[in-house]
DNA sequence: TAATCATATTCGAATATCTTTATATCATAC
DNA sequence: GTATGATATAAAGATATTCGAATATGATTA
């Protein structure tokens, strides 16, 4: 009766990407829209490199992706329904 | 412009205690009933002491309660409604 | 009470994560 | 090309998490 542990290997890695304040913001944010670096930093009030550092977690984890814009470079969500989904839990259950 | 950063703060550290393979095989194998700790150290394949820190740490943060049953303790989940939601979506997502 | 089965706690080592500071890269305008 | 604005990366230090080993506590029965 052995469970496929690799599955919950898996979501938990996901949930572990999902389970940090900024990063929670930030998705949050790009809920709302596509946004750069500044623009996300400006509302999640944390410095440059530690933004660019949680973004670049959230797209190696395929949570968003990125594309440049000029000088600037916009972020956006990628799984937009999976990730709404999630929000609208945590909020159906008063958690954000 | 600032967001309430406290409810992400709360709902970062909910997703946390979720994050971790061991916990999520738990909460699984309690979805389906109450089980004592013997019965959830067999089904998870972990050791002993290593189950109750994870018990501990669940009920520390009301996913779980328990109820001393002879000599053996038994563990419940205590929101199931919630908890049986965040689950249902990652099974929709496919993650577990 | 002593023995035993069941579970919990403590501690240390290894590892991972987070934040800050400094520096590097990249795209554009000049 | 160089300068500048925007973003990324690297290194370092601080903190947190995880696990296993040893030990402790708790409940029950003899």
């Amino acid at each position: 009766m052995v469970k496929i542990k690799g599955k919950y290997v898996k979501a938990a890695a996901l949930l572990k990407v999902l389970s940090h304040p900024t990063r929670l913001m930030i998705i949050s944010e790009l809920a709302s829209g596509r946004k750069c670096v500044n623009d996300i930093k400006e509302l999640v009030k944390v410095n440059q490199p530690n933004i660019s550092q949680h973004l670049s977690i959230l797209k190696l984890n395929g949570i968003v992706d990125s594309r440049q814009n000029g000088k600037m470079k916009c972020y956006f969500l990628k799984n937009e329904v999976m990730i709404q989904e999630i929000f609208s839990n945590l909020k159906k259950n008063k958690l954000i």
